[in-house]
DNA sequence: CGAGCGCTTGAGTTCCCTCAATGGTAGTGG
DNA sequence: CCACTACCATTGAGGGAACTCAAGCGCTCG
């Protein structure tokens, strides 16, 4: 993972209409944003857009960043590196995501972010921030709780490694992944992407790439699961969701924020 | 832990001067406040204090907390139980941490709060804590550090248990928390109050009782530590940080936020 | 077509778990 | 004051989950 082969595109990129439609989705699970909120978005999220290829560093532990990231397509994650090479990955960030809210608060970086897929971010200025929160209380009653929903997975993900047996942590982990993408409309029925390795899905969950690779062939078996190329298929995911003891609540997709909701058409 | 034999004591709690005196101290490892801030966080801590006995829980999950609990004494804890009873402890709250600054947003809690020793804690209600970071601008950025060096701890903790082996689990377990009480002030030369049973260890780093037992005899073999009754000792604080990869940058207690000091003498 | 990467499989080992029993200490009540 | 209980720490023995090492297979890509 080397920091270079950073293509800065400035105005708009690639051919969909707003680039802020994931994280406007994300926060509509919250509350319902008016159109101005969207708009206000949208502005902020065009002011400066970076691609970088797949399996690089955004940005590095000890790095002071100037500008918060907001993933607009592909998949990165939050990952620490101990000094004798073992690494953890500590989040997955989906479109829609916002990387370093840290900005203007913690100075420096105690970790970092590297791509799994090519991905698209929006550089948003600490400065635009502020103006968005400034004059949109609802957006920053939204942006408050997606940072909370973010802690509470990382709580859940202390559970998960903590508590559960091989079997069951990865079927969380899958079983996570899949209601996110979907809460977001990117999967398709039963399938969605899954471009992790076996070794990055090791690092997550703390196992050994052997006994993922085993672990998954007990997923398939027993019928849960498909899962070939970078494409995964739950064919029961009320079942998994038993049989791991999945509970989506710490997700909060149930529009707790209803009561903000924009009262428009 | 049933909840009940809560005392509600109105005005002043025990002898103590100021009660925010934690908080303060911590919020002062970011940046300076000024007297006015100190006094403002007093005045909400005094509204309505609530004392909890030991091994008794705060708050369940599932409930709708209606406002946010400072600790003014004691030691609680977050955690977390799945259905067959295993059970994960997520966090330590030591004096000075807020529980639920989820209030007003995440409407459900998604995980217990129960208490290790006996508690104090402040009542504030969402209202209050409004009107404080409304009116105190060096206040509101003081608490929005405290949360997200919550969240940094969080993600150490998956890195903890994750990647470490037994040893360096428990090890880094008692870096963080004698660290974590010297910046209160709760420490006493190399030793502190460790009021945690082996029992509560093994949920906090995802170990049996019995491994707990044994690596806590490694490390006081290894002559690192003493731990005799509810009183620890590191007796070399530099070798244990190195041997288990204790690094404290993730506690961001470098007074980052220099730059917002109040200028007063 | 060789190189590199990711997935898969086998074999042997180790770390950590479970079960079970013991001792110490504090709290309770007769 | 002493039995009685409860809880916590400790120890031994045996078992199992997950690890490491090593090799082979099938892609993709330059």
């Amino acid at each position: 993972m080397c920091p270079q082969n950073v293509h800065i595109v400035t105005g708009s990129v690639g051919s969909r209409g707003t680039l802020a439609e994931f994280l406007i989705r994300k926060l509509e699970h919250f509350t319902s944003l008016s159109l101005e909120d969207k708009q206000a978005l949208e502005l902020a999220a065009r002011q400066r857009t970076k691609r970088i290829r797949s399996r690089d560093d955004i940005i590095h532990e000890g790095d002071v960043p100037q500008s918060i990231n907001l993933v607009l397509d592909g998949w990165a994650c939050r990952y620490k590196t101990l000094e004798d090479g073992r690494r953890q990955i500590i989040a997955y960030l989906l479109p829609g995501d916002l990387c370093d809210l840290h900005v203007s608060v913690l100075r420096e970086m105690d970790h970092s972010i590297g791509t799994i897929t090519a991905v698209t971010v929006a550089e948003i200025s600490g400065e635009s921030m502020r103006t968005l929160t400034a004059g949109h209380a609802r957006l920053a009653q939204a942006l408050c709780w997606e940072s909370l929903v973010a802690a509470a997975i990382q709580r859940e993900w202390t559970v998960n490694i903590g508590q559960r047996t091989a079997f069951e942590r990865l079927g969380h982990l899958l079983c996570e992944l899949f209601v996110r993408l979907r809460s977001l409309g990117l999967t398709n029925g039963p399938t969605c992407e899954l471009p992790l390795t076996q070794a990055e899905i090791a690092d997550t969950i703390g196992l050994s790439v052997v006994h993922v690779n085993r672990t998954l062939q007990e997923l398939r078996s027993a019928g849960l699961i498909s899962l070939r190329g970078r494409e995964l298929t739950i064919h029961k995911l009320e079942g998994l969701q038993r049989a791991v003891q999945f509970n989506a609540n710490y997700l909060h997709l149930d529009r707790e924020g209803r009561h903000l909701d924009a009262n428009e058409p």
